[in-house]
DNA sequence: ACAACGTACAACCATTTAGTTGTACGTTGG
DNA sequence: CCAACGTACAACTAAATGGTTGTACGTTGT
């Protein structure tokens, strides 16, 4: 169904307010129901609903319904995913490393196959 | 100046476009020039010249100048860094979970007052 | 019963964004 | 020398974004 890069497109768009951040670390720490996370902000009602609606369309969050109030509640295994994103590119940026130790030895491989050293070839 | 939120803001800004999310892997795992880049998608040079000066603006990648070519780099430590952010994130959460462990306890101490067994008072 | 509360959503507006084309300018290879 | 290359940036357009207000509807406490 929807991509892996729709998914991190719609992760790292989530967090990519500081608000929603906010939010997501409220609700990290634990419950809140909108109407309370709405009384944090200096916004409407309807920006804090439609931010807390980005973040559960992202999967970082979800909510369930109690009475009339709907508690959400952060998702840490979501945060947890965009984290191992991250790891990956860090893998990328390793394997780069590693090449370049590869050519600096082949390099010096072949400075020494050129340039023998009396200690190396008495 | 810049507010460690503008940061965040532009980190994850940045990280929510695939073409740019793409753009940082190439980069990290090696130099590429903004038109060698460019090659790579199905978009005007100029379009991705922006998506490469998003990134730079985030911190996430460094040009270097070499004759007529711009070299572009990914900085590992501000994908480090972005990482961190999350780790924060499951902090909270971590402390949430601990909330209620102590919850629990206390509850389950209070019972035993007020129900004490045979067993714990013979 | 009913007023207040909590939620959802539509419609609208200003700003930003991702793309385009065009232009200008330094660098380089033949 | 100069044509081709690589880069940068301005100006424009369509779409998405973050905010607003207003309306509707179920829930709750008195």
């Amino acid at each position: 169904m929807t991509d892996d890069e729709d998914r991190a497109d719609a992760w790292f768009h989530a967090l990519s307010d500081r608000t929603r951040r906010d939010i997501l670390r409220r609700v990290l720490a634990g419950e809140h129901s909108v109407s309370a996370l709405a009384r944090s902000y200096d916004m409407s009602f309807a920006a804090v609903q439609k931010h807390v609606a980005v973040l559960e369309r992202a999967g970082l969050l979800t909510k369930r319904r109690q009475g009339r109030e709907a508690l959400a509640s952060g998702d840490v295994e979501a945060v947890r995913s965009v984290g191992a994103m991250l790891t990956d590119l860090e893998a990328l940026w390793r394997g780069r490393i590693s090449r370049m130790d590869e050519l600096f030895a082949e390099q010096t491989r072949q400075q020494q196959d050129q340039h023998p050293t009396r200690h190396d070839r008495p």
